[in-house]
DNA sequence: GCAATATTTGTAAATATATACAGACTGATG
DNA sequence: CATCAGTCTGTATATATTTACAAATATTGC
């Protein structure tokens, strides 16, 4: 079915883990050991309390003894939500994940891979104003008049991005701030990812 | 606990209907029936049976019969968005629905209770522009300088709310339009809700 | 090769769960 | 007033579900 996410897993329980959570997103409860033994032809619940058992071992579910259907899923991972990013340091970094926000993968096209907190006013007339979450997709190529997550000698910062030549211009969206113009010859620039989307939490 | 979305239900069978759909994304499967009697302090099974039974003819959930938890949600949790609303119809008329956001009941403080598309850019200058998501918790009042969904004469408008003596005023936030001053005692305006953040996805 | 783990069968309980039947009380409605 | 929907108690039972015990056949690591 699917190859597995968890090295420690073996191919079967991979599936048997795959089938949980097809079952609870799809029927909105966990699947019982007979519906498991259904699933893949088994004839005895054992085969499947066996799975789970060591899937629970390996931490990747937890049982709920004595109740039915007492299967969870960890909790889904969730969007990282970055902070202030200290110079030099790359921008995911342990040390700059405030915390995690669960927000489903297809709010945001292409995907979000995480939410960079703004500082400062430079978006303002792109709609983007100070604390706002930017829903970033990380890719290091981006088109003219795309919103992008930029480093500039160690600097994060957010821009429209415009080529022109061999030089890049970053240009802020309110006129109080000046343009940052960008020779790839003397300065490294490196586009951290493109906005795909917005969250404001007042 | 909240007061009825959908009019057909009673309070108590609302405060079954959320205490389900809470079980359902805290724990990852629905409530027993000795649970919800565990959770609203009835004595008999049977309480919680004729609730399900009354929930499921209303047509909110759906029972599989004879399996262990077998309680469905058609609607999946989360927020409806509004899309285009009609003059004179409620806001949350099931034909202004759009489609849902699985969010998370904790993103937004106090909770939001829908998702209302901005048309227009009258609110330019606070961040929101044409085709936002404003996140708007439900409530009738509100204080000075907060941003509203207000309906003056059957039509819905996102603005500043202001008081000044016996009128108020709904401000704009930009200067290309024009504040519009209600006098309570001739004019019918009626604060639909608040904002309490927004999404934007590009 | 040997031990440990993985995978599956089979049987049998203990208990969790759904659900039927009978009834009491309240408030709204025609 | 009679009736009906809503709300809740109490008891009982059929079935769904978990889980223990016993064991056979692979596969894997050392």
């Amino acid at each position: 079915m699917r190859s597995p996410t968890n090295p420690r897993l073996t191919i079967r329980q991979q599936e048997i883990l795959d089938f949980i959570a097809h079952t609870v997103t799809l029927e909105g409860r966990p699947p019982t050991r007979t519906e498991i033994c259904g699933a893949f032809g088994f004839r005895s619940p054992n085969a499947a309390e066996g799975h789970l058992r060591a899937l629970a071992a390996k931490g990747v579910i937890k049982i709920d003894e004595g109740l039915a259907r007492g299967i969870r899923l960890p909790e889904p991972p969730g969007l990282p939500i970055i902070g202030h990013v200290a110079a030099g340091s790359p921008l995911l970094a342990v040390g700059h994940i405030e915390k995690r926000l669960q927000i489903p993968s297809d709010l945001f096209f292409p995907r979000a891979d995480y939410l960079l907190r703004v500082c400062g006013m430079s978006m303002r007339d792109a709609g983007i104003l100070d604390g706002d979450l930017l829903a970033v997709h990380r890719c290091a190529e981006a088109r003219d008049g795309q919103i992008v997550v930029a480093r500039i000698e160690n600097e994060i910062t957010v821009k429209i991005l415009r080529h022109s030549g061999h030089a890049m211009e970053l240009l802020p969206a309110n006129p109080d701030f000046a343009p940052t113009i960008i020779d790839a010859r003397s300065q490294s620039l490196t586009i951290e990812g493109v906005m795909v989307g917005l969250i404001r939490r007042d």
